[in-house]
RNA sequence: GCCGGUGUGGCGGAAUGGCAGACGCGCCUGACUCAAAAUCAGGUGGGAAACCGUGGGGGUUCGAGUCCCUUCACCGGCACCA
């Protein structure tokens, strides 16, 4: 049979399409799946060949569950508020709304083109306000549980975006987004507190099953210390709190820093005699941006406090007090001690200012270079810790300052809370107002969506304000609480707050009086499987485990995690090895290759071209070799012997690719599974086919290629479509052949194979390896020392002389 | 600096401690063709061979790409986080 793979495709696509083949039933007495992607951001730029790479690897995944019997739930939706639209808008005088729906077209016509498997009727889009109600409704249940709330603070300020951004998305001091410089900016906004969640989105980790990498990654960024607060009294009278993991190292704090924003400055402004110094340091360094501060890091700045010092709670000892600007007031308490025998940035420090450097554990030469690998010494200098192990003093002095009412154990978070508005139009509107009489007051539910007001211009204000601070009539409304005049809040929500939810909307994508109904909650729970790129672990991935836990605390969903299992693929670059991307010239576009070879197999070579889990370089020319097979399953149809049962010369290949394919697919070993099914091709030209061998190895073929494998199925006469036909299966005891090829080695080194009867004695074994001819020429003239057989795989012979 | 990961033919990549290089690309030879492409058949780590080969050096083992130590290179995450 030739390959006309467009009238195949097309024919195929419309018959899924007419038979809603792929829809989730809404049949809960089903065992259910979940496969879930990220759903993409709808760029001007159409997908990109990275984009299916994820979707169609859990698209064969799903495609297996249905035919395991599950009622599969593998939807696909958009991720649309985002600046490029925005940008896109501004620059051409659209809409974002219109921009946003003609991306959205060309998106879902490249993906329909792949024979994906998705329900269309489920699909979702994060600016549609049906949808966005819900984000908003959670928004004010974040702010009546207290969880959101306004704040004035230095955030990250992008001079490019004129917008600020939280945390995550500020990479090396650059905006994560457009690579533009960021800086601190001092403004009032919506943080959402994920910090209350930290210890539980760590502890939780244990509870799912992610990559390893992922749970790497969280941790690392959430950055959980253990360690104590101490109290350092002052000459001033005040208390000075410090944050410290090495209590133990206490005796060897020879000075101290605080932050240069840190409030004892201005309040010992009168004892202080060098005031002016200190404050012009403070201003130097809120001028760095933070890529300055990091640039920066090699040499330490610091002013010393003349005229207040601190005492040291275990020894009585005055001690200098510096301001320095690595001292961060956003983490810890904004005040540090410093010990300089064993911290190196303490020690080159106090090297140039001077300071005293006190050895507390045994080991190094703290003169010459600051001990730091100290965690098995043991303590000196330390009065009643002297002779302890660091571990034993760690205990003993925490009891200590917590008995003198100086200090407890503490433990500490890298994490900082969200920032959550964005001073930007396409975004979901924050339903809040502002009273002068009430304050914040949330816009009452039966009001939701609260919808972005239509405006002239999009562009972002010179002075930092939403481009809806321009829309008074939009602006000035009525407060919901006293019935007074009252102004919306004008910021929009960030990006990622449409996504921190959205699998629960597939789930009952229509409803309009509730997120989701509490049935199809409890019904399709949590995500079985979820796929997506690493570069949304600590954004999207940690965002929405944080609005899940929340809505499980409010009893809105039945469970503490949104996603039980997590994987990632690695990103597809160019054929030069480097990132695609338009100025690199390196962009291949998948219309052309549909276009050129066909879907199938386009999806084929995805799979195929290296681990899933790893990036690989595309390569045009190795496509063909995906499309060679194809054509050579068509082509062998013509060929296919009668026959119900597998052939006695096939029969142990049939059942080891079933095994191999059934679990490669599991594993995300799709580009092994792919070879296993042309190898069984292989064997199939080699030793003929039969209609059972044929339709099994069709079946296996299906989620990588489901239209070919639907075609040539119906030419064998099944009338309905593969996609529920059942998964084959394989028996473990005939996936072995009855004779084996069993190496013989002499002294480790491979010099024959001989063939046995599968299972055969040792004694057999050994006498067909000693009767072979090359094997007897290595032995000759030697003692044999011992002979290992290994059943079924190998056989040593140990010789010596 | 700390924490991960990866180094295998010309290329993408396979190998529960047991025949290194499956499968595919590319290349070579042959068939078909006036010829080329496509297709089909065969071959393809190096070496004439003995042998040598999984970044380098040690080690454990009857046996190491795989385990341990050490070292180099590249990639990623975190980072004045006290």
């Amino acid at each position: 049979m030739k390959y006309d793979f467009k009238t195949i495709e097309a024919k195929w696509q419309k018959r899924w399409e007419d038979e809603k083949s792929f829809r989730a039933l809404d049949d809960f007495s089903m065992p259910k799946y979940y496969a879930l992607v990220e759903f993409p951001y709808p760029s001007g730029a159409g997908i990109h060949v990275g984009h299916p790479r994820s979707y169609t690897a859990l698209d064969i995944v799903a495609r297996k569950r249905r035919m395991e019997g599950y009622n599969v739930l593998y939807p696909m939706g958009w991720d649309a508020f985002g600046l490029p639209t925005e940008n896109f808008a501004i620059k051409n005088h659209v809409p974002p709304a219109e921009v946003t729906k003609k991306n959205v077209a060309r998106f879902k016509s490249q993906l329909q083109m792949l024979g994906l498997s998705f329900d269309w009727d489920r699909e979702i889009n994060t600016t549609d306000p049906d949808y966005f109600k819900w984000t908003q409704w959670i928004f004010l249940k974040l702010f009546e549980k207290g969880l959101a709330y306004k704040t004035t603070m230095p955030v990250n300020w992008c001079t490019s975006c004129k917008c600020v951004l939280a945390n995550e998305e500020v990479v090396n001091g650059v905006c994560e987004r457009c690579g533009s410089p960021v800086i601190r900016k001092e403004k009032s906004q919506w943080m959402l507190a994920i910090t209350k969640y930290a210890q539980r989105l760590i502890d939780d980790l244990d509870k799912v099953d992610y990559i390893d990498r992922v749970k790497v990654q969280q941790k690392n960024w959430i950055g959980r210390s253990t360690g104590a607060e101490v109290e350092f009294e002052t000459t001033e009278g005040d208390k000075l709190l410090i944050y410290t993991t090495r209590p133990d190292t206490l005796f060897g704090a020879t000075y101290m820093f605080m932050s240069p924003e840190h409030p004892f400055i201005d309040k010992w402004q009168g004892r202080l005699t060098n005031y002016g110094d200190v404050v012009a340091y403070r201003e130097a360094s809120s001028r760095k941006s933070d890529f300055d501060r990091t640039e920066l890091q090699k040499d330490k700045t610091g002013v010393r406090l003349e005229g207040v010092r601190a005492v040291n709670p275990v020894n009585g000892r005055e001690i200098p007090i510096f301001v320095s600007d690595y001292v961060l007031m956003g983490y810890g308490t904004g005040a540090i001690m410093a010990v300089p025998a064993h911290d190196t940035r303490d020690w080159e420090f106090a090297k140039k200012f001077g300071c005293d450097i006190i050895e507390v554990v045994k080991g190094g030469e703290v003169e010459k270079e600051p001990f730091t690998d100290c965690d098995t010494g043991v303590m000196v200098n330390s009065g009643f810790l002297d002779g302890m192990s660091v571990e034993e003093a760690k205990k003993a002095i925490v009891k200590w300052i917590e008995e003198k009412g100086v200090g407890h154990s503490k433990v500490n978070y890298k994490l900082r809370d969200w920032v959550f508005s964005r001073q930007r139009y396409w975004g979901e509107p924050i339903p809040l107002v502002y009273c002068e009489k009430c304050g914040w007051v949330p816009v009452p539910e039966n009001e939701l969506p609260l919808k972005l007001p239509e405006v002239d211009s999009y562009e972002p204000t010179e002075n930092g304000e939403s481009p809806l601070a321009k829309c008074e009539d939009w602006i000035n409304t009525t407060c919901p609480h006293c019935g007074g005049p009252a102004r919306r809040e004008t910021d929009t929500m960030p990006q990622w707050a449409g996504s921190s939810w959205y699998f629960l909307r597939y789930m009952d994508p229509h409803n309009d009086k509730a997120l989701a109904s509490p049935e199809a909650l409890k019904y399709w729970g949590q995500v079985d499987w979820y796929n997506g790129g690493m570069e949304h672990t600590t954004l999207h991935l940690l965002y929405s485990r944080f609005w899940h836990k929340f809505l499980y605390d409010i009893g809105v969903v039945p469970n503490p995690e949104p996603y039980a299992k997590r994987t990632s693929h690695g990103m597809i670059l160019g054929d030069n090895n480097e990132k695609m991307s338009k100025s690199r010239g390196n962009v291949v576009n998948p219309d052309e290759i549909v276009d050129t070879y066909g879907a199938d197999t386009m999806r084929l070579y995805e799979m195929f071209i290296g681990d899933f889990e790893k990036s690989a370089p595309w390569k045009t020319d190795s496509i063909k070799g995906c499309r060679r097979f194809l054509e050579r399953v068509c082509f062998i149809r013509d060929s296919v012997k009668p026959g119900k049962e597998y052939s006695k010369e096939n029969e142990a290949e049939m059942h080891r690719t079933i095994k191999k394919v059934s679990e490669d697919i599991e594993n995300l070993k799709f580009n092994t599974a792919i070879a296993a099914l042309m190898s069984l091709l292989n064997v199939f030209t080699d030793n003929g086919v039969n209609e059972a061998e044929y339709m099994t190895f069709l079946q296996l073929l299906n989620p990588f290629a489901p239209h070919l494998t639907e075609e040539l199925a119906e030419t064998m006469g099944v009338t309905d479509t593969l996609v529920r036909h059942p998964w084959p299966k394989y028996d473990e005891s005939k996936t072995v052949d009855n004779s084996v090829n069993m190496a013989v080695q002499v002294n480790g080194k491979l010099k024959s194979v001989v063939v046995l009867p599968v299972d055969c004695g040792e004694d057999e074994a050994k006498k067909a390896a000693m009767a072979d001819e090359k094997v007897a020429a290595a032995i000759e003239g030697k003692e044999v020392v011992k002979v290992i057989v290994v059943r079924n795989k190998i056989i040593n012979i140990v010789v010596k002389g």
